[in-house]
DNA sequence: AACGTAAGGATCGTTGAACAATTCGACAAG
DNA sequence: CTTGTCGAATTGTTCAACGATCCTTACGTT
């Protein structure tokens, strides 16, 4: 009757300063409140949080690997700035990942997963809330990599995807981005679906491609 | 003329104490001197590499999001005992990583560098030197992966082998694991080179399957 | 006008010391 | 043998300080 508690270990080692200070800026980044390109005060942001600056520090190093944020040396951290080389590379990795998920026989509760995402983003579109859709939008990606079944890909694909939200953060015109993708979506499930993966494969490979396309267009940033 | 010079600039941004320490560290672990569930004590390693603790501590927290060091809350950094789920994970991002890259073009020049992996692989076989027969498995598989062209996938393979070579420290006899290797690596190699794609992600499938059989049996961690 | 130099201020990098919080082992009590 | 209690050891976090580096501005040179 203990044996089960087993599983209830991770939650113990939760907490620590440095981590919860790093939750809440990757929020912050994540939803915008800190741009591309800004530059971090270290001074400023230990004050405004009521830590110190070497708590602060450890909290910069962890989103520095997490490549959200961009450490120089004696200059200070900066919200990272994708370049248009880190989109393409950021969408070759994304055909590895999810054209290697695609091709697996899909488990039935992953699936549901999919399913929920291609729903609620269909949902968000038909109320014009292209927020919304975004978000679905990458719930379902990150759903369609779990078919891998493997949490280290898992955890690249949250880090692959909070690094292409940066991108998003960049870009003007959300909806003409996100609008297309909503039946993509539902397409792709389908092929998924009716066990074709092959047939999923291909239609994925274009799928990205036309993202990816899309994206390098609508991007240039200013450096 | 001044274009070129832009593939120099990672090199300005190098140096500070953190990643210098967090360098040693890699290496210690890498090359077993730290093993598998050690503790590593914050003053004791301070004051032999003559760094303050909070410094020794921004090289911690480097390790860790590598996967190569495990931060317990107040209890200090261990170096990482992957477990078995470990070891069956790593092997299932092999299969997603290469088995991406041989289906893929490769290009003349990634080619040579994994031809003269397999060369030196069979040259140290000769020579019955099988510590340089792992490092130049791992490098035949670097190379592999590096068909995918993609910076990320690089790094993350990078880690994953570096990952792995824990489990390897805590190996007994690594003979036994690489010896069958030599062959197969020069056999993957021609099936790359002669242009059958799937054919080569077959092999490398059951190659992987083999490894991790061999790989979980020689490995009873002791937890 | 373009360039090199110098001075000053701001910020980062790193240190050392300090104290609270937590863990762990030992020992006593039940 | 289990359960409390205590104390040593170690980590978590803060703070203040100083040197190093970078950026800006100003000034002088060509």
């Amino acid at each position: 009757m203990v044996a089960d508690l087993s599983q209830d270990r991770p939650r113990l080692g939760r907490s620590s300063t440095a981590e919860r200070v790093a939750d809440i800026l990757r929020d912050r980044i994540s939803e915008g409140f800190f741009q591309p390109g800004q530059r971090l005060s270290e001074e400023a942001i230990s004050d405004a949080l009521g830590v110190s600056r070497n708590t602060l520090r450890e909290a910069f190093r962890l989103l520095g690997h997490e490549r959200l944020l961009d450490h120089r040396l004696n200059r200070g951290v900066f919200v990272r700035l994708p370049s248009a080389a880190d989109v393409a590379d950021l969408y070759r990795v994304r055909r590895v990942l999810e054209g290697a998920a695609v091709r697996r026989a899909p488990a039935e509760e992953a699936l549901a997963v999919i399913k929920e995402a291609v729903l609620d983003a269909e949902r968000a579109a038909e109320q014009d809330d292209w927020q919304g859709v975004g978000t679905a939008n990458i719930r379902f990606h990150q759903a369609l990599v779990s078919l891998n079944d493997s949490p280290r890909i898992d955890e690249a694909m949250r880090q692959l995807l909070a690094e292409l939200r940066l991108v998003f953060h960049v870009m003007e015109n959300p909806r003409a981005f996100h609008e297309p993708f909503v039946d993509r979506n539902r397409t792709l499930l389908g092929l998924i679906e009716s066990g074709r993966p092959e047939k999923a494969a291909d239609y994925l490979d274009d799928y990205l491609d036309h993202a990816e396309r899309l994206l390098i267009h609508a991007y240039e940033p200013n450096r």
